[in-house]
DNA sequence: TTGTTTATCGCAAATCCATGCAACAACGGT
DNA sequence: ACCGTTGTTGCATGGATTTGCGATAAACAA
């Protein structure tokens, strides 16, 4: 039971209601350490709700997204989601070989960014963006 | 009839076969200007082979994307695919909101890369990095 | 040219995610 | 406590991309 009550906040002052489905969905993602693919959401949600589709679950996640409660990290083909703690802001780098995910500061890509916006007037979505790539141990320098 | 060659020898020199399908998909790329979406590279690619099937579009341009040879572009919940020209190499910047693509020269990305790399043997796929945000137009500042 | 090997293809089915719509329910007002 | 408005849901469907599999055809040797 963390910080719910500003999301609930954020979604009340956006003219957004809460649903017992939404409240499900943000307590699964907040108490699953580390990130969480969609279809294990649903299946958690499931064990309050029977009822829920995963449409809506696939619903919320966005728009939890949208309100920069929940994290998207890009794994392979699919989508996971964390909390996004302003404590502990990270970015991800995930291997397209092994599929590993490690974190980043996002100092790496702070100055990345803020040329963006000065120099085009574009916004990055910085928390969500996922970095792909090679790790050290699927690409071994030499 | 550009540097199709160049590729062509990257495909045997790997140990894959070189089939007419992929030669139309490979031109069909090479002769656009700009990026050009999945869906659209099968349509042309019907006018030369009418029975060339949607999953061998993607296969190829997932093949062509892994060799370096055609770029990627995430546009929306579209793929779209670009000859890579190590001439005119570059980057993509996609607004979420009106799905506008401005390009980026790689000097943007080339400390954060090597830093990657340095620090974390991490490899990113640079070429292929989409950065999603919002433009200047759909986002004002003030 | 012919034969052998095996990468590739077409087809069908599956996966992941998004969307249209009518029934439903959250929330503010009474 | 009840009502009305309208945001949300469940359901069904659709879109984009991937994958399994038997048939096909590149590539290469004889």
């Amino acid at each position: 039971m963390s910080g719910h009550e500003t999301a609930v906040a954020r979604l009340r002052s956006e003219g957004y209601r809460m649903t017992p489905q939404r409240l499900s969905v943000l307590d699964i993602v907040a108490n699953r350490p580390g990130h969480i693919g969609a279809d294990e959401v649903w299946n958690l949600a499931k064990e309050q709700h029977p009822y829920v589709d995963l449409a809506t679950i696939y619903r919320t996640l966005q728009l939890l997204k949208r309100l920069g409660v929940v994290t998207e990290v890009v794994i392979g083909n699919k989508l996971h989601f964390e909390l996004s703690d302003h404590q502990t802001r990270h970015n991800h780098m995930v291997c397209s070989d092994c599929y590993s995910v490690q974190t980043l500061s996002p100092a790496y890509l702070a100055e990345f960014s803020q040329r963006l916006q000065q120099e085009f007037g574009f916004t990055p979505d910085l928390d969500n963006i996922t970095i792909g790539g090679v790790c050290s141990i699927c690409h071994p320098p030499g």
